[in-house]
DNA sequence: GTCTATACAGCGATAGAC
DNA sequence: GTCTATCGCTGTATAGAC
């Protein structure tokens, strides 16, 4: 397999940082220390750090994509998608790190404009997949719930994300643990 | 009614900064101009950064205390009092910034390492008021849930945090207020 | 208590050699 | 494609006049 080229590797390193730290927490003499080259050299590739940031968030939210496309290929039951869909995150976590887009959420009113409808995307998509899987579990009856999909799948994603990010600040995997179970056994 | 003090102004505008923009996203600068004073006049009150930041989260911890003892004497059931609890983060919300504990929570990687105590307790506490409610109202029956109140607090903590972002994010007061309603209306 | 002035480090970014 | 060198700006912080 060939190995990574600097691009990726800086995108890979950029990524690390922003999940950890935040996009205005992270600098490119991060990145160039942790991958032991110069700053210019960055600047080859991301000319200003908004383009860097632009990309890092377009190809988390594709990458992300092809994430729920391969639950829904090689996962069966909905209960079993939805805790695949939560083992996403806890893996993020077990990094230290939260969602890419949870943080740029936070970060958003320092955020350039033209990233917020990438960033909107990502919400979107997320709550439309989530929308599905619930609907299909209704309809075969392997989930139950109150109320419409779309609401419980906004509950679903907004408890995930902030659950990330309050197990992360309270430094215990274990939160995000249960709190995913009971927010998937309560489909049941 | 007197005057608030320079103190207070600085506290107030920089707290509002750190909820909209980040902790790591405003400066010294910014409060200087909004309050019209020079910098030199925020390092007599805040020698340094940090202390700010501090007495910023200290402040607002010991503030919410004091807004969920407020909600218990003045809010009859379990189920409105709840729903004055999600009240208080749509104000937030109104003001297109989030929880300064959740700002803190994504920033935690970046926060000097004095802060996360201060950090945990806040989210301990409201774990443990909520799940106080949620005990009480299962008990005289007013509130029905599945597995434990703390389970359920857990739950209904994150997806509030997380709505708030999300609901920030998308510049949509709409999907918080809904959010909050399913959340309490999933508890009856 | 608030100011002016300034020190110093770090930031994103660019020019140009190799 | 990666480097050295450097620019201009902004950040936090301090000294000292008023």
């Amino acid at each position: 397999m060939q190995s990574k080229s600097t691009r990726d590797l800086i995108l890979d390193c950029a990524q690390g940082l922003a999940q950890s730290l935040g996009f205005n927490a992270f600098s490119y003499a991060d990145i160039a220390t942790e991958l032991g080259i110069r700053k210019a050299s960055i600047h080859y590739y991301f000319a200003s750090k908004h383009d860097l940031e632009a990309e890092l968030l377009e190809r988390y939210r594709v990458g992300f994509i092809a994430e729920l496309n391969s639950i829904e290929a090689n996962v069966v039951g909905s209960s079993n998608r939805l805790k695949h869909y939560t083992q996403l995150y806890l893996n993020t976590l077990k990094n230290n790190r939260i969602c890419l887009c949870g943080m740029m959420a936070s970060d958003v009113g320092a955020l350039p404009e033209e990233l917020t409808p990438s960033l909107k995307s990502f919400f979107k998509e997320h709550v439309e997949w989530l929308e599905k899987i619930m609907n299909a579990g209704k309809v075969d009856g392997e989930l139950s719930f109150a109320g419409s999909a779309q609401s419980q799948a906004n509950v679903f994603l907004a408890a995930l994300q902030g659950g990330l990010l309050i197990a992360n600040a309270m430094g215990d995997e274990a939160v995000f643990s249960k709190l995913s179970q009971s927010i998937v056994a309560q489909l049941k």
